[in-house]
DNA sequence: TCTGGGGTCCTAGGACCC
DNA sequence: TCTGGGGTCCTAGGACCC
């Protein structure tokens, strides 16, 4: 192997954050519920072993989760946030080509190393993320990103292997794959998965002896390419550019549903405020803005529940105001009485840099110096002070749509008055 | 009663151009 | 009856990821 790619992947990352900062959660089993409380997004592992599925809605699990006694919190954002950044700038340390591919995963490149040293390297990793910031991970090195996703999950679900796995040998990895469900691997979702099985291909390595034209045929290039990755040719690379992204989008349900039209109004002009700010975060500007109202769907099943509308800004721009405008008026046109909205999303489309802009010489609309300044200072406020210091009268106040978070823990790292205290 | 919030890439098909 | 051949751009929708 002279090429190798390891992927290092924090072990039930939501859960060991909250644990890195509240000890009597230590050994006891966790769930961290979705944003608004609704669903179980992480487990940890004893809780895991209790039986507790992923995505559960918590009404669900709550009969299960009252006979174990297993500890409930909100997810914690700003928590989780802040110590991804402390485990990838410690990987950093270790290796100069990462991909941080996931709020707690990132692909690294070792080239050059020989076979033996791989082990000792993630041995290395694992020490050190767990020293410099009490993050528990696992490491999984192989020929291709594909192959390296399987080892890491094999070292996680492998006490024996101390949480490090090299898929080495041509040996080895047929081992490996004939013991991984098809399902397990990185790109075959439920709906390929279930094709697959009808063809009677169960486990990666079915997948891997299929002829290429039937792959390409049933599951497109991207099929192919995570075959012939679980062939050992590796097709996808590491990227450590963080481009610009190309859509952003912002949007919450509802912590109860939402009938008026100012309400609705509200919300969606902070879905506006948040998807702005993180548009000029990355110094760019949207040519188009589009709002969607959802009601429920499971209320009325197979009929109509979201309602959108799309905007194109002859002018893009990242200014608040401008964007809040318009986002009111597609509620506006949006909104009927009578409908239960849940949630709503507020998407921004067309990003380009700031600096590409085309200027309108014949338009005040464009977004020029004096917006990009009272822009700036309206972001170093909210930063210096916290969110929401300074906002857009149209957010409203009272705001009774807001998310439950019953259970949240404090934004330990992010906030001065929310920082642990040693007794 | 109660069901997350972000993203990516690929393809097909239509509009439009020369 | 016969009815070009190529290209681009955009959108919607479907698949996937964490």
């Amino acid at each position: 192997m002279s090429t190798a790619y390891a992927l290092i992947d924090c072990n039930n990352f939501y859960a060991s954050c909250e644990r890195v900062f509240d000890p009597t959660l230590k050994n006891r089993p966790l769930v961290i519920l979705s944003n608004n409380d609704g669903c179980v997004i992480a487990r940890s592992g004893e809780a895991k072993e209790l039986g507790i599925p992923m995505g559960i809605p918590e009404f669900k699990a709550r009969p299960l989760i009252k006979k174990h006694n297993i500890a409930v919190r909100s997810s914690n954002y700003a928590l989780y946030g802040d110590m991804s950044n402390r485990v990838m700038e410690t990987l950093r340390s270790l290796t100069p080509n990462l991909e941080v591919y996931s709020i707690d995963e990132a692909f690294a490149e070792l080239s050059n190393r020989l076979t033996g040293s791989f082990w000792d390297y993630g041995v290395e990793i694992r020490e050190r993320v767990l020293q410099w910031t009490g993050m528990p991970v696992s490491v999984g090195v192989a020929p291709t990103k594909t192959l390296a996703k399987i080892a890491n999950e094999y070292a996680k679900s492998t006490p024996e292997r101390e949480g490090v796995m090299v898929l080495g040998s041509n040996q080895v990895i047929e081992k490996v794959l004939r013991q991984t469900p098809v399902d397990d691997v990185w790109g075959i979702g439920r709906n390929y998965s279930k094709t697959l099985r009808e063809h009677g291909i169960e486990t990666a390595f079915d997948l891997r002896n299929q002829p290429d034209s039937w792959v390409r045929k049933t599951m497109k290039v991207t099929g192919l390419r995570t075959v012939w990755e679980l062939r050992g040719r590796s097709c996808l690379e590491i990227d450590e550019t963080t481009e610009p992204r190309k859509g952003i989008l912002s949007s919450r349900s509802f912590g109860k549903t939402v009938t008026d039209c100012r309400h609705l109004k509200e919300a969606v002009a902070s879905f506006t405020e948040r998807a702005a700010e993180k548009l000029r975060a990355q110094y760019c500007v949207a040519s188009n803005i589009s709002v969607v109202l959802v009601t429920s769907k499971y209320q009325n099943p197979g009929s109509k529940y979201k309602f959108g509308l799309e905007i194109h800004l002859p002018n893009p721009t990242a200014n608040t105001p401008r964007l809040t405008k318009i986002s009111g008026m597609c509620v506006e046109q949006l909104f009927e009485p009578g409908r239960h909205y849940k949630k709503a999303w507020v998407m921004l489309t067309g990003i380009i840099p700031q600096q590409e802009v085309q200027r309108d010489l014949f338009s005040e609309s464009s977004y020029d110096n004096k917006d990009y300044s009272l822009m700036e200072s309206l972001d170093a406020i909210n930063q210096k002070f916290g969110k929401r210091t300074m906002m857009t009268a149209g957010s409203g106040i009272d705001q009774p749509w807001q998310m439950k978070q019953q259970f949240l823990s404090r934004r330990y790292t992010t906030r001065w008055d929310e920082l642990p205290e040693v007794r």
